[in-house]
Formats: structure tokens, sequence, C-alpha cells
RNA sequence: GCCCCGAUGGUGUAGCGGCCUAUCAUCCAGGCCUGUCGAGCCUGGGACACGGAUUCAAAUUCCGUUCGGGGCGCCA
């Protein structure tokens, strides 16, 4: 038996192939005495194996329905037509190798009739992501990633790898892992924020990045991870903030449907009715959204709360806006390369929120080197720190603005899943680092 | 970092001082069945997180440890 002859369960036609080789999973194995049927999944579907005693002989028949569930079996077989068997075919076995047993009992079942919960899920996620809506999950992300590249690439993005280990952070220090470089101090990077900038001083107008970002909050919420996806652009010669926003407005869009127009087996299997949200996002300015929430009794001090939050996002919901950018937040919450709007308190910043979710925070930078260095000292950093930095601003660096977007927040929000962890392979938190 | 809550077979649970040699399902093992497809039926197997305390008596109450769950803050 030849593995490299075997056909996927979804390529099998019983009209062409009289004989084939599977290989998969055993899924279950229904014995009724002198007759058996194996289901064999492989990432494709599902194959039912029958095996009957009289055929085969009692020996290879007694072995082969005694095989453990979740094994990998290889079986070479004649495809026969039949109309007890949904699929309209099944295999009868001529040949068959356990090419890898599994140990019972298995340490969560994968089509047991039990809840699982996440935690035991995460511990044996090999075993979870056999689930076929699990595994959905992740192949929409990758969907989406895969949309949103092309959609950038088309806008003229250079696709770019910045360094994940630092000397010093974005923000001064508050978040960052510290690890040992040589016995030096260093940190894992919590955004490419600054590389993304000085790239900019490069020439090369408009990057963007895909990679790995650190958080070392002690959060312990369904929305937060110790490290994730971050999707960051930046780009050059922009006339305000709105020029990031559209491009992230069309990113998205194009994202979400992407995964509706190539992923609609996922969709079925997980039971959403995805939707491109409305657009244009609208964009509503914090003062808007402060005056939007007192309206409703909500108080609103210097930032929006996790409350608040959702409230918004329930009043967008009645305008039929799932998606929506809150613009112009105080300068005084955000960091110091967001440009203040000169004479007021607010700020060329923005969120864009999802479902009363923060998705993604950007905004145009401070590209002038007094003013940037002026805003530095104002939130307690010493721009000395990050004269490698600041240099980039000081020999022609132009206008320019960009977003960090939350890659597993996005699918977490666009498939309506609970936790982000469920949108995360081998998630990062506070409490978890294996596997 | 703060506030709540929890830990019972491999998995998911019932239990709320003595009626627990601990419930049910799933699972595993064995048996019956040649058309199953959440197969069915019969028999059997397997657990009170750890350490201490209270009590005649602790799965059950109390304290600590470890590990989880939810929320807040912070953020993507």
């Amino acid at each position: 038996m030849n593995l490299r002859d075997r056909k996927r369960s979804s390529e099998i036609d019983p009209d062409v192939d009289s004989e084939v080789i599977v290989a998969g999973w055993v899924q279950t194995i229904r014995k009724k005495g002198k007759i058996a049927f194996i289901l064999l999944r492989d990432r494709a579907g599902i194959v039912q194996i029958t095996a009957m005693k009289n055929e085969m002989g009692e020996e290879s028949y007694n072995a082969l329905t005694k095989v453990q569930r979740e094994s990998v079996l290889a079986v070479r077989g004649k495809v026969q037509k039949s109309e007890y068997v949904k699929r309209g075919f099944e295999i009868l076995p001529e040949e068959w190798a356990v090419l890898n047993g599994a140990d019972a009992p298995l340490p969560m079942g994968v089509v047991d009739k039990v809840n699982v919960e996440l935690d035991t899920r995460l511990d044996n996620r090999f075993l979870d992501l056999r689930r076929e809506e699990v595994l959905s999950v992740f192949a929409l992300k990758s969907m989406m990633l895969s949309a949103i590249r092309s959609s950038l690439e088309g806008s003229g993005f250079v696709e770019v790898q910045t360094p994940k280990i630092l000397k010093s952070g974005a923000e001064g220090g508050a978040t960052l892992f510290q690890l040992d470089y040589f016995g030096e101090k260093a940190y894992l990077a919590q955004s490419p924020q600054l590389f993304k900038q000085i790239l900019m001083s490069s020439g090369l107008e408009r990057v963007y990045e895909i990679a790995p970002a650190f958080r070392a909050e002690l959060s312990d919420t369904t929305r937060h991870l110790s490290e994730f996806t971050s999707l960051d652009f930046e780009l050059s010669f922009i006339k305000s903030q709105d020029d990031v926003m559209d491009v992230v407005e069309d990113m998205l869009d194009t994202a979400i449907k992407a995964a509706m127009e190539n992923g609609q087996h996922q969709l079925k299997t997980l039971g959403i009715d995805l939707k491109a949200p409305k657009r244009p996002y609208p964009r509503i300015t914090f003062e808007e959204a402060k005056a939007m929430l007192e309206e409703r009794g909500k108080k609103v001090e210097d930032d929006l709360d996790t409350e608040g939050e959702k409230i918004l996002g329930n009043i967008m919901e009645e305008k039929v806006y799932d998606a929506y950018f809150v613009v112009e937040y105080p300068e005084a919450e955000k960091p110091f390369y967001i440009m203040e709007k000169n004479g007021t308190p607010w700020s060329y910043s923005f969120d864009l929120e999802f479902r009363g979710q923060e998705l993604a925070s950007g905004g145009q930078r401070e590209h002038r080197p007094d003013v940037l260095e002026e805003r530095m000292r104002k939130k307690g950093l010493n721009p000395a720190d990050f004269e490698f930095y600041l240099k980039a601003f000081r020999y022609g660096m132009p206008p320019h603005g960009g977003v960090g977007i939350g890659v597993e927040r996005l699918v977490q929000k666009a498939l309506g899943l609970d936790n982000v962890r469920e949108a995360t392979l081998f998630p990062r938190d506070r409490f978890r680092l294996v596997p």
C-alpha cells in the first residue's frame, strides 16, 4: 500500500474510482456483529469503511474492529455505491494497516456527547483541533489573513519584519516582558510601533507587518493574551488620519468578504451567518460618543471604560452598524507618538470598535522632532532613551499615520467567539505557558 | 493588581455533616446483533486536587497551598 497514492476523502468519486487508498483518523467503530462501520476522518471529511466478517475473514475483522478510536489507519479497498450510506458510497477493505495506534482512554473525546471545558481543550489542543468546528476557526483565520495580505499588497504596502527583542519598549516599560540578552537587560516587543515609524523615514512609504506582540499585563479576561498577533501598518504622506481609517475599513471589509466567499463550508460548520459590517463605518468623535453615552445615563470620564464601550456598541447596533471608529480621543490618554489636535485637549487618534470591543488603535503620528520630544517629556519619558528613534525624525520624516490591529480579536469578533483563546492555536495568557 | 466563584472516575456532572462500599452520561473492557450513521441492549471497570483543623462522624464545615472560571482595571 503506497500512501502517496492515497485519496483525500473529498476526492473520491464512486462513479470513477473502483479502488482507493484512504488514510486518516478512526473516528468511531460501530460494531454490529458480523458487520462493522468505521468512520475514517481526514481533513477533507469522513468516509465509511464497511467491514464484513464473512468477506475479510475472522482474524482480520476482529483485529480491525478492535482498533482504538483516533488511531491513524490506512485502508485500501473497493469503492462501492451504497444507498445505506449518506455519502452514497462505502469502502470495502482489502488491506489495512494501523499507522499509529491511539492510547485509551483519550484525554478528551473528539466526538463524545459530553461538553469539554476550554481549559481541557487547550491542554489537549491537538485532539481539540480534530473537531471540524475548531479547525474551521483557524481555516477562516488563514483566509482572512490571506485576503488582508493581498488587499494591502494591492494598495502598495510592503511586508516587513521588525525586531522582537528590544532595549526599550514603545511606551516606557510597564507592560514589557524582561529577558536576559547576553547579560544585558532586554525586552520583548509589545508593538512594532517605533520601527514602523523609522521605516517611514526610509522612503518605503507604506509598510505592514503581521507578527507577534508581547504584553506582560496581568489581564485575565476573555479578550486578552500575553502573546497575540499584531497586524500593523503605517503609511506616509497622509493628509489626515482619515487616510489611515480608509485603509483599515477596506482591509476589514476585504477580510470578512473573503471569509464569506471562501469559507462557506467552515461558516456553515460553525453555524455562523457572517455579514460584512455596513459601510462606510461611522466616525464618531470621542466627544460625540461621550454625549451619546451620557444621554443613556452613562458617565464618561477621560476614556471609555468597558461598560461604556459595550453600551456604545449597543447604540451603534441599533443603527445597524457593527463596525465604527471613535476618533479624537483626549491626547492625555494617548501615547507620545500620537499627534495632538493643536490648541485642543484632543488628538488625531482613532479606535476601531467592532460590536462593542476595541479591535484596533491608530492615528496620525507626530512627525516633527521638536514637538515629538516635547510630548515624550510630557509623558514622563526621557528622549535620550529613544535616540535611535528620534534620529530618524531629524533627517526628513514625512507626515504619516498607522494602526495596530489585534488579529485574534478580529477573528473572535467576526466569528462571534466567546473567548479570544478560541482564535489562538496555543494561547499564552497569565496562567498558560504550556502547550 | 482588585472583587466574586469553583475543584468529585479519562471527559462532563449529581451531592450541601451520618442515608456515599458516591449519582448519571460519556468513556474503557467483555457479550448479543449483516446495514449502522448520536446505533441499540446486557454485564463489568474507573473519582472526592493537596496539606492541616473542627467533629463521635467530613466529598460536604474552617484555614492554607496549587490549579481553574467570571468580572474590573489595562489594552489589540
